[in-house]
DNA sequence: CTGAAAGCGCTAACAC
DNA sequence: GTGTTAGCGCTTTCAG
């Protein structure tokens, strides 16, 4: 491959002139950058970035942590930051870490090796206290509630949201009321729980494990609750489930099995996704889009300098309001 | 940020020694290894992988084409890329096309610029010889059949299976087939057409238009093409739909409407995703796990100058039989 | 085993 | 406006 050197020597200049005609510096007169651009065309030659990249001390890549991509919660927000991204001229390191500890520890080191230039956390199993130091190495942002902290954050307060379900259950007669979670561990996850234990305490209602249901991730999973459900003695009348794909399932294998859905049983999705309109599923809207783009504007602003500190911005979740409820 | 050159002073060596050590080579005596290493855990060093990058001309990481993630066809084919990557120390970087040809041009550009070392295209919009010329820069496979090209493919043979599953059809009684498919100028979807169009020939049925749906990627659009069939006067008593997302909406908005399946609509479904357990899908399998691994295997061999030529897999698609026909 | 030195390809002072 | 030149941080001959 030609560099700009043999560009210089073709062009009949020097590699400064032939380097501001590829950056579009001002000040470079009509035919010698005429001359340049003919020389490049008739080399075929393009810029080798690593070498860019390395004199910039930046790639103009930011890294997506997140444990799997096959789950619609985890595609939402790739599709909001992507689109950022696109707009700023910004590509994405895809990371899968599977929840693996050494795989979100390699995603970091990418940061301090400058192989990207921030990082987004999509949903993480390490601690925080872990990851803090690698935010002096590039922004790092996270998808989820951090408190004060050298990362920034895009979030919802998952506790008002989750009680404000619960509520609206509630409002409509519900006593027994059990939930799905994903994980079991996540900050999401204890928000939540801890809005559940708060509200049927207010209610005195007792707390029931039995009611309550963790791994839940897929449509799948929720023919899964179901079928456990039936299995019981005394079984809830609602349920919120923290993921639309998880309730359809729910909804699915309940119509199989002569269970009217909300009167025997109602159910809140979360996240509003597409499957939640099919099913006619009451749902909590939480703004993946919204929460990727502003997680990529707050990491991309910072590698631009045009602010120096964190940042943590909380955003509106929407009860949507459907039939099966 | 501490560079090779303040590690070797520190550790009063040679930057070769050090960069000896960094990189695992042998011949370095214990006690230089020691001291590099204690000035390197002295100074929190760490390589810096742009100046790696520049002199290895080689990035470790590979672009994934593909219009957008959010579909479940896109993320089963990454989750494969991604597991053999991961083995192989490879990153991934995401670029989502949206089927737009400049954005499909800049991915390919990403090769010649040595952004990344090779490129796996999961779906494209752009003629195959306006990619061809970039092979030159490094392996690109594609996730469908491109015939004998330098660009490397690993695909399934859309006309046999979609005929197959005509046939199947057939056999069950149905000479009244519709289809739906995504869209409606790539590679697969002209394949798929063929098929249909040849099958309904041989039992000398009428191709009908009304009867065949593009666009039709997600479940929302399935429930749309249900009630399109309902304004019909005489409806298809079967249909191919390549995908079991959009099949899934099929019979969700069938059974709302008092269509019974399979009796009133046979429906088979494309990709065995877990969806059609759910829905008790027929569904025909075509390996994208498998297809992304081996895609992920064809790059690699390539880059590593295990295999010089371009190569071309073909997998085997399986029926999976279910009470959907 | 170790070190000196020559780049990889590019950008950006700095001088003219 | 344009060219010269000193790096960016690293790897790798080549001598010893």
């Amino acid at each position: 491959m030609a560099n700009i050197k043999e560009i210089a020597k073709l062009a009949k200049v020097s590699v400064s002139t032939v380097s501001r005609v590829l950056n579009d510096h001002a000040y470079v007169s009509g035919d010698k950058r005429k001359a340049v651009l003919e020389a490049i065309e008739h080399l075929n030659y393009s810029r080798n970035m690593s070498a860019v990249q390395l004199i910039n001390g930046k790639t103009n890549v930011i890294g997506v942590m997140l444990p799997f991509i096959n789950h619609p919660y985890f595609t939402g927000l790739v599709e909001g930051i992507s689109a950022e991204a696109l707009k700023n001229n910004y590509q994405l390191m895809l990371c899968q870490t599977d929840y693996n500890e050494l795989n979100e520890i390699n995603v970091l080191k990418m940061l301090k090796t400058k192989q990207i230039d921030g990082i987004i956390i999509c949903s993480k199993h390490m601690p925080l206290d872990q990851i803090e130091p690698y935010a002096r190495y590039g922004p790092i942002v996270a998808c989820e509630d951090v408190g004060s902290s050298p990362v920034s954050s895009v979030f919802l307060d998952h506790y008002t949201s989750f009680r404000r379900g619960i509520n609206y259950l509630i409002e409509r007669g519900h006593r027994h009321i059990g939930f799905c979670l994903g994980r079991n561990n996540g900050v999401n996850s204890q928000m939540r729980r801890r809005a559940y234990v708060d509200a049927l305490t207010s209610i005195q209602e007792a707390i029931r494990e039995e009611w309550i249901f963790y791994q839940s991730y897929r449509i799948e999973d929720g023919v899964d609750v179901l079928r456990k459900l039936l299995q019981m003695e005394t079984r809830p009348t609602a349920l919120l489930v923290t993921s639309d794909q998880v309730a359809a399932g729910i909804i699915m294998e309940a119509g199989k099995n002569g269970l009217r859905v909300p009167e025997d049983l109602a159910v809140i999705g979360f996240d509003n996704q597409p499957i939640a309109e099919v099913f006619d599923l009451t749902t909590i809207d939480n703004q993946l889009y919204e929460m990727g783009s502003q997680a990529f504007r707050i990491a991309y602003d910072q590698i631009m300098k045009i602010r120096e500190l964190p940042e943590y911005r909380e955003l509106e979740y929407r009860l949507i309001e459907r039939s099966s409820v």
